[in-house]
DNA sequence: GCAATTTTGAGGTACGTACATCATGACAGC
DNA sequence: GCTGTCATGATGTACGTACCTCAAAATTGC
């Protein structure tokens, strides 16, 4: 029933060095691909490596690199209550990561600023900044900028948003077309007898904006009778996006469902509270925040969409480092998952 | 705009015994709690520690004590498809721990059976394990083993299930009686109409069900019309929890939602095919498995609650580790989260 | 105030990897 | 066969903590 674990010595660059028949400089200088090794020898070392099943130990080569990973973080400013939360979430980190040998860095930049992140990209050189990870739009300018810091040396990561055609090491983020259908999945359980849902987006510019909604509107369309409108664009501002929201009430008294993909929530409930429609209406939101928590408790908001920002920048630190050791790619890891919060589990 | 870290190094042991004014000697003698340091003097280091803000290498720590840290999983066997998941993460975290200097052992053992637990409790020691896992039962024979593995030197701690006044360390699990207001909180907008719904739990002599059961009955009596029926019992097994919701079906043609908060889900779904009611009974479960993921996948199943096997059991190692190294508790870590799933958001 | 005991200091080695230096080997072109 | 380049070996130090030994100092008991 039990199975002893026979407990064996881990192989060390010594034992490959032995194995491969060659020294100890030369298992170092194919480990850390350093230059002046034949191809015929490192195949040699990586043949050692690949019997012996060796793995760094990540304790010591951390200690004998004796120098800590410099990581930055390029997050946008504005009144987007997500973007502040993903910057809170990274700068609680920071004295922790201190003692992983992480140096963290915040920088808050104009929000949709293209012009102001390639300025910030341009100004990364390796002897303060190892890697670099970014929200970023998908615009030529900043597409060249990442380009050009990979070129210094500059490792860059994508967070939220991703731009996949650059040269950037790592997307962390969540699948937006699965949480548009997670929503309409939900909604048409809600409302089992059909009717108006009104869509609200930041902006349909936004990518993972226009994910959402092409997933939201795919899974609709399988429950009879459920009928979205067009979406409207509160363009991620609260007062905004509450007198588009009076305005839908208003014209809409037979409603019965609201899906705001976008951030604005802290309007959205003001105004269902407002006309006194909270609670008559079936609302679903993105990410968790001081308003829709409030939201979710006073029953203004049936469920919460969330992209947990706490896991996404550990996700983040965890790829920086692997990213920075390893040689290769991140491999085995999870992408971040919705959470889904209703009053009862908000912890 | 940008903060610019001043990466200051961080102080190390030297800079502890400096600024204390004692001996590299005398300050191990006090981190490591070794006996022969006066209280004074031992105040005097704790000082220099808290004044410094000196943390404690980890990648050093680790390297020096140059032996792995020995964790042993004890979890039930039996038909349990959740406790097969989480023997598998652990068995899965087997070579990726070794890295981090974690050896990891799985032992099964029989299901719900104290004195099979009792009998491994007492063969732990210390010179091949420093820490149990285990998923026990809340029984004084267990909560003595407890006790004297702990007085031997071999750290305990509980996992799904706690046993909150036994010397155990740490407890990983979830809130079960979050889980089942949520359960009910989504049935009860499922069902905005009201209407039968049946309660299936494994035994109401387990703890976790006993919790989700009070929590979903709170909740529910919070949605007018929902009605539901009193618990029946499927011991967690597929065959039994068929029979039985078959007879559920027969005699309830008018019942709107089915809760099953234990196991034997495949039995559930199988019953709900074979009768025709597959879709037009709203569905919630428990735990993601091949059978659930099936449910949810052909529409047999609305939603499962999920307690994430793999995430308990990392929290799990890193609160070995943070145990093992530091002296004090586990702080600041997350409670394991409720995962919600529906067909759109499986991944 | 002396012996016995406890507390502290000084110094070392070890952990496994990173990285630097210098010497030596091989092999090329001419 | 000579010089120059490239590949490799030999060897050492460093990272920060753990843990060991031995000697010196401080404190205690009487």
């Amino acid at each position: 029933m039990r199975e002893t674990a026979a407990a064996p010595r881990r192989a060390t660059v010594h034992d490959v060095a032995r194995a491969a028949g060659v020294s100890l400089a030369t298992v170092d200088r194919v480990l850390n691909n350093r230059t002046g090794v034949r191809p015929n020898t490192a195949k040699k070392v990586a043949e050692a490596v690949a019997s012996l099943g060796f793995q760094r130990d990540i304790s010591a080569s951390l200690l004998a690199r004796a120098r800590d990973l410099r990581v930055r973080f390029l997050i946008p400013a504005g009144s987007n209550e997500f973007m502040d939360s993903l910057a809170d979430a990274a700068t609680r980190r920071i004295e922790t990561a201190l003692i992983e040998r992480l140096q963290i860095g915040v920088t808050r930049l104009p929000l949709l600023d293209a012009a102001a992140l390639v300025e910030n990209l341009n100004l990364l050189t390796t002897d303060f900044c190892d890697c670099a990870v970014i929200v970023g739009t998908e615009e030529p300018s900043v597409l060249a900028a990442v380009e050009a810091a990979t070129r210094r040396g500059v490792m860059i990561m994508t967070l939220v948003s991703d731009l996949p055609a650059s040269s950037r090491r790592h997307f962390i983020g969540i699948d937006n077309v699965a949480a548009g259908r997670t929503a309409a999945s939900l909604m048409g359980r809600f409302c089992s007898h059909g009717g108006k849902i009104a869509l609200i987006a930041g902006s349909m510019h936004l990518h993972d904006h226009h994910e959402r909604l092409e997933g939201f509107r795919a899974v609709a369309a399988e429950f009879a009778g459920l009928r979205p409108l067009p979406p409207l664009e509160g363009h991620d501002e609260h007062h905004q996006t509450q007198v588009l929201v009076e305005q839908l009430l208003a014209s809409h008294p037979d409603l019965v469902g609201i899906y705001n993909l976008g951030a604005g929530t802290a309007g959205l409930t003001a105004a269902l509270r407002q006309t006194g429609r909270a609670g008559s209406v079936r609302v679903i939101a993105h990410e968790l925040s001081a308003s829709s928590r409030l939201g979710l408790t006073d029953g203004t908001i049936d469920v919460v969409l969330d992209q947990d920002p706490d896991g996404e920048i550990r996700a983040a630190l965890a790829a920086v480092r692997t990213l920075a050791l390893g040689s290769g790619a991140v491999e085995n890891v999870k992408p971040i998952e919705i959470r889904i919060f209703l009053r009862d589990n908000l912890g």
